[in-house]
DNA sequence: ACTATATAATGTAGTTTTTACACTTATTAT
DNA sequence: ATAATAAGTGTAAAAACTACATTATATAGT
């Protein structure tokens, strides 16, 4: 038993990355063009190898950081895949993982650089290897969890209207909602700050902003609430 | 880039396994003691490493059996464990899953043959490497399934009694429920069958046993529904 | 300065779901 | 016959959810 580690099979371990970003156009993620065989010229999501003294988290953090230029960012792993011929070139498993990214922020020139584009989910291409499955996955991840932890912020810039944010979580959940519904949901949450700041591009009223607030959120101690859209 | 295939490191998978049973006493995991060092006489899940030309999920099914005698047995990817000093013999990257099975009938002398033993999650012991973690990763996870799954049943005989199932739910969420409140929202869900049989040992009216309606729940095609405990 | 326009902001009544709670029934061991 | 034990069952009050329409505000255009 003890010798099983050494008898024991190696593997390459890549790590792929959905990185989710928003914006008036409604969810996006980010693809790279490959510019080498096989599957040249198709569109993948971003990924790498896992280094052998490295953490995954880590290994996730650094493609996300090489693709767009952004630290600090919330990941979240997804799941394991490792279906034998996922990869043609190699036994590769890859960890996937998901991102959530205020896409004003990206780094334009790296992922140009890169080869890199963003999609709407709604009508991305199709991807290489398993990466469709990996990106279905990932949106009914991000259903789920935007639904219990406050981080669709995330995915917003700091300071947003309660429009955008209706209109970030109808993306998510690919579906309309009742804005007078939504807005008392969210309030009872109890989790935003109201600034007395207004965003005047979207009408002549202007709409205030709001932000989120993470110490009030932080104090409650509450692992999750639940958000019944 | 495609080279990076080439000088990529390559790791040790490992697959660990937390097995949940269920009955009289509560909910229960089978726990091996390691039989060699380091660690040796220390209590551990169940693994085994990740062969070539495996998936996961074939070895993951490849472990339940060898240590249960069981096949069929509903089994879950849950998470991915990385951390660089997580197994000191050797850089071991661990993919848990957990499995849900009848503990009746699992094959009691395989795991008497491994020194492996059934313990109440309420207290097991503590675990080797971040197995501790895995298994409350795991019990987190199996409450958030059995409210949207009809895997619950998984745990229990064939046929069982309210009471029973009335029990393994307050077993999985480690609190107590409102019998009446919980017959009519299992009820509600309109999965079960009910026999005409009852079982006698529990009391001298007697309970009536059910069954999971797998064929009703399948024709419903929903996906998942809601369980509010 | 008046008006037109466009989006922001707001409240409620009806319905459904959830909760808390206690007594009667069926069986058999004595 | 009766005592004992768990099984089985219903309801009223509270809370949550749904559907829905009008008024308010700032500015651009005249």
């Amino acid at each position: 038993m003890l010798n099983s580690y050494s008898s024991a099979d190696k593997v390459l371990l890549a790590v792929d990355c959905i990185i989710f970003g928003f914006d008036h156009e409604g969810l996006k993620i980010l693809l790279i063009q490959r510019d080498f065989e096989p599957e040249k010229g198709k569109w993948s999501l971003i990924g790498g190898f896992l280094k052998k003294e490295e953490v995954l988290d880590t290994a996730a953090i650094r493609i996300l950081d090489r693709y767009t230029g952004l630290q600090d960012i919330y990941m979240e792993q997804l799941h394991a895949y490792s279906d034998i011929d996922r990869d043609p070139v190699e036994r590769t498993i890859s960890v996937a993982y998901f991102a959530l990214i205020n896409i004003e922020n990206h780094n334009a020139e790296l992922i140009q650089n890169y080869h890199a584009q963003w999609f709407s989910v709604a009508n991305a291409p199709k991807l290489i290897f398993d990466h469709d499955s990996m990106l279905r996955h990932a949106i009914r991840r991000l259903r789920y969890r935007t639904s219990i932890k406050p981080v669709g912020f995330e995915l917003l810039p700091e300071k947003f209207s309660m429009r955008q944010l209706l209109e970030l979580y109808e993306a998510i959940l690919s579906k309309e909602l009742d804005k007078r519904n939504f807005i008392s949901k969210i309030n009872s949450l109890d989790i935003l700050i109201k600034l007395d700041e207004k965003d005047m591009q979207s009408s002549r009223k202007g709409s205030y902003l709001y932000m989120f607030d993470k110490e009030k959120y932080d104090a409650k101690l509450l692992n999750d609430f639940v958000l019944n859209l």
